[in-house]
DNA sequence: GGTACACGTAAGCCATGACTTACGCGAACG
DNA sequence: CGTTCGCGTAAGTCATGGCTTACGTGTACC
């Protein structure tokens, strides 16, 4: 149930930012902060949901902690979303059916 | 930027429940709420947020109102997560060169 | 035309979570 | 080795939002 967690993260927005800047490549925390309206350990706790939502990876280089993109919650959440397309192309036919939800009373017979 | 309001909307558990509900069909509001641990208008309110995400749309029969699947909402989301995915796959490129970020201070030359 | 149904909206409550500042810890540099 | 750098964590504050009950509105039935 990583999409849950995944789509939870994604929904804040400096969250989404601070994911977005991990686009092109790996970088340390400093970096993502540079710039950004929030305070670094601000920062560092949206990484944390980040990383357990497995959305983004870290590894460490000396004093440092790079992060970096993780497919893994991207997957998680593209195959959720791909679990209604199908279904969704079906509404028609759902429609046109609707056994399970009827008008109360039977239309009168259209003749 | 419909996908920041959709992401927003399933991010919530209950509302990703009466969103899974609309799978293989228009439902009227008492049918989805039928069953939910939460009360009527709370999933109207629910209902209301992911219409603004152009999740779901709506459709009046006599009282009730109907509510099905949207794809543009969907479609929104999907774009937005695909643009992560080929950058991702850049990641190792990114990581070989690392140009922008750097060690402080160069390894002192391998050999 | 009054009653009952299906639903949206208003107002208020309360928990969650996004932020801040302060602190602690380990790795590098001199 | 002391200092500085880069970062995570703790604790506390404040706004957001998900929920409730109460009410209002329109459509169907008799």
């Amino acid at each position: 149930m990583t999409y849950a967690n995944a789509l939870a993260a994604l929904a804040d927005p400096t969250r989404r930012t601070v994911f977005e800047r991990l686009r092109g490549g790996a970088k340390p925390v400093g970096a993502i902060a540079k710039g950004l309206p929030v305070s670094r350990p601000a920062v560092s706790q949206h990484l944390k949901v980040l990383k357990e939502a497995r959305l983004v990876t870290e590894y460490r280089d000396g004093t440092r902690r790079f992060y970096a993109i993780d497919t893994q919650g991207l997957e998680a959440v593209r195959k959720y979303l791909d679990g209604f397309w199908d279904e969704a192309l079906e509404r028609f036919k759902a429609f046109a059916e609707a056994d399970e939800v009827r008008p109360r009373r039977r239309k009168r017979k259209a003749k």
